[in-house]
RNA sequence: GGGCCGGUAGAUCAGCUGGGAGAUCGCCCGCCUUGCACGCGGGAGGUCGCGGGUUCAAAUCCCGCCCGGUCCA
């Protein structure tokens, strides 16, 4: 994708005498005042020439640089909107905010809501952990969490805020007034911005080697590579507060600059590498040839530095690299921070298992500096030095470092395991092998976690090579490639949104009154056993919730109401059993109520008890999933270990208390800013919500979520609250099942009845069951005991009467051949280990069970050397009488699967001795 | 949501080409020895995750479920 020059074209830049040119490095294009200027100035076209110097009018701290841009632009029209999460839990598309136009998709740019103020000015902190890998390498141009300052301005067909020539003019002003950037030194590179389904041009803004932001021009929507005209033309510029920071002060170091106040604390916690000054201002301007991406390895990327720097390579590794693991160390502990205080718990799924990445990531390279122990301090220090800007931040202290310790004893003991199984397994392939081979590395990370980092010691240990490829990541990425599996399609709700596209939407009746039962309504079209009426109170199926059921009354009869969806554009189609009414008819429908009025409780009881696990677990317990049955609701919830009985009682109790206390449930359709202002990004507990009006379901004091259900009128009329069970669905993720109302009366009196069964059963009072239980079951092992003991003197006595005489001799072996009474395995074995502890070749046939007739023959040593094989001896005589059986040398089983007679056994054992021994 | 690995004594695990449930640590008893991972002898401890199937016979093979781990989206 590309952009003609008229794109960049502005009248600011003809005004001012700015020359386009074309970047002798990288071959973009760019303006420029300066005539001399051959390259465009970003990395990697040449280093940085800030490093060392003073070059701001003043330096100036994190919050200096947020605050003077907040100001900046506020002066100039702009309302100073307060930061949103960096967990985009208002996007179904993404799990982080990255950039902070994020905040205002897809709802504003796309039109369906307003922004809260136009324009508008944001410092909105980010996470991207794309470029997890090189942070630390360039010395923080690049970081997993940075604030970008963007001011935002949403022109509309009938209102136009600004466009290209404010927008690079503000840019302009910022950069001269805050910072005394001298216009020669203001470099604009033509781009192309796209992303999120939206593309436009934008510049880049580059002075002394470093792009300090980006003003992009969103217009246009991407449709199989068309380029498509939006109605809104959207200002979105990203201004770099942390790349300001480091310019103003240039120090060595990105992270100098952000963390610079916060070394002292860390320096106590982990040693931080002190090289040579000079050697880092040296180094640091060529760290702008370091770019991020694929193909270039970490060592590659090293030697260039290395090379156009004139610092030897070992240098750089010995002196180096150890300050590069303090700076990722600290930004990834920055990261965890805020993710966690946002209520993420680690898990194997969605943005949880990004949170466990990065904390495993995190250990893994503290662990690399023989620090692991400390990633707890350093994320308290974070929070802690960050919570003057983001309050949020010492609230959830408690919670987050508990949350952290969790994870972190999870991963432990996952290292611990995999590294046992890793040396054992490695041991016993040692034998001639000293190259470990690259799919054991990637089957133990697959199945255990174990990365190579971790084989790595072991291997060296044991005096074993190892060799990690650059793209093992890919390699194991590539076995999970055949198990995509795209989501399956609802075709039949596709072909019935076809069917009622022009259908106007259905009025939904049961909002204005949620306790109207009985209605008429007029038919708009059937479709097969679909209808679609003007108005409707049956409740479609969403949010969790079942459809209402019921019947329609007409003309030709009466038609039950099996299913109720809603359909894109607001149609509300029934499904019918039975005649269709016509095209044009009033009808009259009744709604099963005792059933919607169970719904209705399910779904207050819902948010009762999300409350209360929020309230007995912490404000992490986020909704993870829920769903509203007549008969049980469940709801899913993150929590980072399992329910224990208490605290299930304790939310069960919260809950009843909200119940008996008799809340009014208010319910009140506001604008997403205000829903978003007054009640904050909790409301989104059920996922996005697709409009600019939010319907905030709210009991007063406890809950408030943006909800299309419906709900009783007060919390008394929930009635009670009993949870039934819980489950740990995913790891960090815990189901409550629950019933409400009368719907749990079924599962009391199911317990109660089971109570008094087992009661009836073992003949004891309801109160003296679960004594009695322990004791019969220990009255049961002692039998066994006994059974166990007895059938032991039973078999020796046995053996002794056997021993007088053999059924047979032959071959020098002595035969002895039973029919035992006793079905009894152990006993028949017991026999034979007495009879054949003696010093004589002796063989053992026996046949036991009364119905199904097992058949055993064992053989000493004494025997085997005489040829005998007890499996094959089994073998034939099972056979003979019509069963079947094997075994080894020693030792051979078999069964008929009939009974015998104590004759006709020993007759044909004879035989088969006879015919074998002769 | 999908893939892969696993569930055997209190703990860690072996046994898994079907044929008598084991080792180490821990526990109990005894001996030896005055000492903090001492030695020796003896013992207790198991629905082999649950359910179904195949088979004369299943810890072992097949199917389903539950539980744990892990990777990917």
């Amino acid at each position: 994708m590309k952009f003609g020059p008229e794109a960049y074209s502005l009248e600011f830049f003809r005004e001012r005498g700015y020359l386009r040119k074309r970047c002798r490095v990288c071959g973009e294009h760019f303006w420029t005042v300066d005539p001399e200027r051959e390259t465009c100035g970003d990395s990697p076209c040449e280093p940085y020439r800030f490093v060392g110097k003073a070059l701001a009018r003043r330096k100036m701290s994190l919050r200096e640089v947020r605050e003077a841009f907040l100001r900046f632009f506020e002066k100039r029209g702009h309302r100073v909107i307060s930061p949103y999460p960096v967990v985009a839990r208002w996007r179904s598309d993404m799990f982080l905010t990255d950039a902070s136009i994020v905040d205002f998709q897809p709802f504003v740019t796309s039109g369906i809501a307003p922004p809260p103020a136009n324009p508008l000015v944001i410092s909105q902190p980010c996470i991207r952990l794309v470029d997890i890998d090189k942070v630390g390498l360039t010395f923080g141009r690049h970081l997993t969490i940075f604030e970008m300052g963007g001011a935002h301005a949403f022109n509309y067909p009938e209102k136009e805020v600004y466009w290209k020539d404010e927008t690079v003019k503000y840019y302009h002003e910022f950069a001269q007034e805050i910072f005394g950037i001298p216009e020669g030194e203001l470099v604009y590179k033509e781009g192309v911005w796209s992303g999120g389904g939206n593309a436009g041009p934008c510049f880049e803004s580059i002075s002394y080697g470093m792009e300090l932001a980006t003003l992009v021009f969103m217009q246009y929507k991407t449709l199989n590579g068309e380029l498509i005209e939006l109605p809104i033309r959207t200002v979105d510029t990203g201004y770099g507060i942390e790349r300001f920071t480091w310019f103003s002060q240039g120090t060595p170091s990105c992270f100098d600059a952000i963390y610079g106040e916060l070394y002292p604390k860390v320096a106590k916690i982990i040693e931080i590498p002190k090289p040579d000054e000079k050697l880092l201002l040296k180094y640091s301007p060529y760290t702008a040839l370091v770019v991020p991406g694929k193909g270039v390895t970490v060592a590659e990327a090293r030697r260039r530095v290395a090379e156009a720097s004139g610092i030897p390579l070992e240098v750089i590794i010995n002196e180096v690299e150890p300050l590069e693991r303090i700076y990722a160390a600290l930004d990834f502990t920055k990261s965890i921070s805020f993710i966690i205080s946002e209520g993420v718990v680690p898990s194997n799924v969605r943005v949880g298992y990004l949170a466990r990445l990065l904390i495993r990531k995190t250990y893994r390279l503290l662990r690399s500096m023989g620090h692991e122990d400390k990633l707890l301090d350093l994320i308290d220090l974070q929070l802690d030095h960050w919570s003057s800007d983001f309050p949020h931040l010492r609230e959830m202290r408690e919670e987050v470092l508990d949350i952290v310790e969790t994870e972190i004893k999870k991963f432990e003991e996952t290292i611990q395991k995999g590294s046992d199984y890793v040396e054992k397994e490695l041991s016993s392939m040692k034998k001639g092998e000293v190259r470990i081979p690259v799919e054991f590395l990637i089957r133990v990370y697959d199945e255990r976690g174990i990365t190579p980092d971790i084989v790595e010691p072991i291997a060296s240990k044991l005096d074993m090579e190892i060799e990690v490829p650059e793209n093992f990541y890919e390699l194991v990425a590539s076995r999970h490639l055949r198990a995509e599996t795209g989501p399956v399609e609802d075709g039949e709700k596709k072909i019935l949104e076809e069917v009622f596209r022009e259908v106007p939407a259905t009025e939904k009746a049961y909002y204005e009154q949620p306790f109207v039962s009985k209605f008429r309504a007029k038919v708009l079209k059937t479709y097969g056993n679909y209808l679609v009426l003007d108005r409707t109170h049956f409740y479609p199926e969403g949010g969790g919730a079942v459809a209402d059921r019921g019947v329609i009354k007409n003309s030709k009869g009466s038609s039950k109401v099996v299913n109720v969806q809603m359909l894109a554009g607001g149609v509300i189609v029934h499904k019918l059993e039975g005649e269709l009414p016509e095209v044009g008819e009033v009808v009259e429908a009744e709604i099963d109520f005792e059933r919607r009025l169970s719904l209705m409780r399910h779904h207050t009881a819902t948010h009762i008890i999300l409350g209360a696990a929020r309230k007995v677990l912490g404000r992490h317990a986020w909704q993870a999933g829920a769903s509203k049955e007549p008969e049980i609701a469940r709801l899913d919830i993150s929590h980072h270990r399992r329910l224990t009985y208490e605290e299930i009682k304790q939310i069960e109790d919260e809950a009843n208390r909200i119940v008996a206390a008799r809340i009014p449930v208010k319910i009140t359709l506001m604008s997403r800013n205000e829903a978003e202002a007054r009640y904050g990004f909790q409301l989104y507990q059920g996922g996005e919500v697709p409009s600019a009006e939010i319907r905030v379901v709210e009991i007063p004091g406890w809950d408030a979520e943006a909800c299309a259900g419906l709900h009783v009128e007060n919390t008394e009329d929930v009635g009670i609250i009993k949870i039934i069970k819980t489950e740990r669905i995913q790891d960090g993720v815990e189901r409550l099942i629950f019933a409400a109302g009368p719907a749990v009366l079924p599962y009391l009196q199911e317990d109660w009845r089971l109570v008094r069964r087992i009661a009836e059963i073992i003949g004891t009072p309801v109160e003296a069951v679960e004594r009695k239980v322990e004791e019969i079951l220990d009255e049961v092992k002692e039998l066994r005991r006994e059974v166990k003991s007895l059938l032991s003197s039973a078999a020796k006595l046995r053996a002794v009467e056997l021993s007088q005489k053999p059924t047979i001799t032959a071959g020098g072996i002595e035969f002895y051949v039973s029919r035992e009474n006793e079905d009894d395995r152990e006993y028949v074995l017991k026999i034979s280990d007495h009879l054949l502890s003696r010093p004589v070749a002796a063989c053992f046939i026996a046949a036991y069970g009364r119905e199904r007739v097992s058949l055993v023959a064992t053989a000493n040593s004494e025997a085997l050397k005489k040829g005998v094989h007890a499996g094959k001896l089994i073998s034939m005589i099972a056979q003979r009488l019509g069963g079947r059986g094997g075994g080894r040398d020693r030792f051979g089983e078999g069964g008929l699967g009939k009974p015998i007679s104590e004759d006709e056994f020993i007759k044909e054992s004879l035989n088969i001795i006879r015919e074998l021994f002769k």
